[in-house]
Formats: structure tokens, C-alpha cells, sequence
DNA sequence: GTCTATATACTGATAGAC
DNA sequence: GTCTATCAGTATATAGAC
């Protein structure tokens, strides 16, 4: 990506736009079989160029994952922001599994994948995901205080537990969506407990 | 294992004990990097062993893993019982939870990783984990039914939901812990919402 | 920007000596 | 029962032609 040398508009747009095929084959790769497992063989195959030709735009495979989390991070961004009440805030995190199951299954499923498989410390996307859980975790125990200060908060519910609750399970549904697709209902599951939580519809 | 000619009792008792220095063994390796990163040579340095010594005893990394995790399966067995009441059943869940982040993080850890690593319908344990799926969430609500009956379960409370969420969130909690294993008290977590499902005390 | 060819490193599994 | 030696397969990454 670092450019060292000014160039004509056509040819960046041409390399970004093979850069994005790559990254929509990356995820379908790294969705069905985790970092080690999948292969550039594989993503350069399902993008019409050689490994080497994947190599050319990202110079690595670790790049290439990191990459892709961050690729996935900007489609999702826009869907939390700050002015939101904590109650809108966990209604839109809702939304997103919804939508999450509806649209696209691959992404999550990859997301699955690779958080577990980077617990081990060596492994190149383990940082990010360390920093994603603290991140995350803590901007849903904000929205739970938040929703307590206006009374909306179920009385008894502890914020941090409960918010470390919430991405449990969405983790742990999605794995359980991923052996039984026809017989979980990921989002209805977890619209169920996030409702549990509040005195007011979600 | 499948023995083909009579043996001295001395004999078998040192494959027997070798094969569980293999399978220690093999639970460090697979946890720490599952099973497509773990290789068979470090599970043979692991024991003093060669990795074609490793061979002698399980015939093939596949069987291997299949091995570790059935070995897993008798270790836990005795802590459900038929007989017990839905609320006992519930109750020894949490004392596993407990029990697991106490006394055996490692194989916690290994279940964790291989449950999202063999959501892959090729992966080796896939049909393992499929059926252990079925059969634990099954089991947690015929658990809550049975508590349902003598009134011992919220009202509101749909055993079916309430017992996937209580896996899901047994898995997604044990994934938050290996990222933060100093911030994040899965048994208190789990033990709170498991209680929130009862009138009566866990 | 993409290719072919290749260097280098591991992998699981097998053959056969001891 | 354990070893050494080896094979065949696959992987990432690089070098250099076009």
C-alpha cells in the first residue's frame, strides 16, 4: 500500500480494486479454515492470479489477515456512536447478529475462527483481538451503566458481568450456529437474554 | 491398542502408561495450537519420544486427537447422574465450569480451540463435536424441564433458549478468559446467569 | 502487475534395523 | 517398542523474466 512514487489515478484505482478481490477471496479461505490452514495457494486461485501475484499487494500472509480484520472492521463501522443511549446502543448490537446471520454468515464465521484460533500468543492476529475484546466489552458495560442511570436497567443486573455476558454469547452462539445452521437461531437467542436485562422493550 | 496376541501383564501396563504420556502430552500441544498447527514431532519431544515412536502407539495424528478427546470424556464422567433433579444437573454444570478454570485450564483451553477449529466439516473431530453439541444442549434442557415441573425455573424462561444460551455462553466465556486470564472470572459469570434462570437457590 | 521457478522449511506417514 | 532414514506433500516467501 505504502506508495513511493506518485502514479496516474487509473492505475491506483486498478490495484485497489484487485486488492478488494482479494480480500473478499481471503475471507472465504480464512471462513472455512482459519489462518493456518488456509492457504495463498487458495486465495490467489479463487482471485485468477498466482501466489506470487498475491504476494505482490500484500507482502505477507499475516498482513493479508490483518488486512481483512480491518477491512471488515470499516463495513462495520457507523452502526455505534457515541450519542447513543445505552439501551439504543444494545439494541444496535443485536441488530448487527441479525444482520450478522442475514447477510453476511462467511464473515462472522470467520471472525469465530480466527478468535479462537489467535489465543495463542504467537499467533499474527492475537493483539487485535486482545484489544477487540477489551474495546468491545467495555463499550457495552458503558451502555448497561448508561441504561441504569434512566432506570431502564433491570434492578440486580450487574453492567461488567453482564456485558462480558453479551459477547460471550454471541461468540458462543455463532459456534453452535456453525455445526447446526438449520436448528439455532443465534439472533433470536440472543435478543431473548439481551431483553432479559432491561425494564423497557428493546 | 487392538491387541492381537496374548501378553504379559507387565507389558501391558507400560504401553498403557507410555500411551498417557502421549495423551499429557498431546493436551499441551493441541491446546496451545490446535490440532492442524500442533505436530506429532512435538508431542514426541514432549514425551522423550521419536515421532515414529509417537506412531507406534496411535496410528495417526487423527486418531490421536480422537484418542485425547475420548480420554477427556472419561475423566468427566460420574459428575451426572440420571437421577439427579434439573436444578442438580444445573448446579454440577457450574462446579464443571468451576472446576475446569481451577484444576484443568489446559484441557479447557484445548476444548475450546478444537470445538471452533472443527466446525470445518473436514476436520477430523468434526462429527465428534457435532454430536457432543447435540447431546449437552439436550441434556441442559431436559434439566431445566425437570425444574420447570416442580416449579424451580423463572416463569418466562423457555428451557429450549435457556439451555443453548447456557453453552454458548460456558464456550464464549472460556474465550474471553484466554485473552485476559487475570480479568475475566468465568465461573462467577456463569454462575450468575445460571442463577438468574431459578427461584430457588443454586 | 503478474508470471514461472525456486529456495527453504515443515509436515504426516512408512520401511526396516535393532 | 523405539529408533533412524526417508518419502511425498504442502507451505511461505523470494528472485528475476516479461
Amino acid at each position: 500500500m505504502t506508495a513511493t512514487a506518485p502514479r496516474a489515478r487509473g492505475e491506483y484505482a486498478k490495484s485497489a480494486a484487485r486488492r478488494l478481490q482479494i480480500l473478499t477471496a481471503a475471507v472465504e479461505v480464512f471462513s472455512a479454515s482459519g489462518f493456518h490452514r488456509g492457504s495463498l495457494r487458495d486465495v490467489a486461485e479463487r482471485t485468477g492470479l498466482s501466489q506470487a501475484g498475491v504476494l505482490h499487494h500484500f507482502s505477507s500472509k499475516s498482513e493479508l489477515v490483518a488486512a481483512v480484520l480491518t477491512w471488515r472492521d470499516e463495513q462495520a463501522e457507523g452502526r455505534f456512536h457515541d450519542a447513543l443511549s445505552g439501551v439504543q446502543w444494545i439494541r444496535a448490537l443485536v441488530d448487527l447478529v441479525e444482520s450478522n446471520q442475514r447477510e453476511s454468515p462467511q464473515l462472522a464465521e470467520m471472525y469465530a475462527l480466527l478468535s479462537s484460533e489467535a489465543t495463542s500468543p504467537e499467533h499474527p492476529v492475537h493483539e487485535y483481538f486482545t484489544q477487540r475484546y477489551v474495546w468491545v466489552v467495555a463499550n457495552a458495560r458503558e451502555a448497561l451503566e448508561r441504561a441504569a442511570q434512566v432506570g431502564h436497567l433491570r434492578p440486580g443486573v450487574d453492567p461488567a458481568s453482564a456485558a462480558r455476558t453479551l459477547i460471550a454469547l454471541m461468540d458462543g452462539l455463532q459456534v453452535q450456529w456453525l455445526y447446526d445452521r438449520g436448528g439455532v437461531d443465534m439472533a433470536a437467542d440472543f435478543h431473548r437474554y439481551a431483553q432479559s436485562l432491561f425494564t423497557v422493550d428493546l
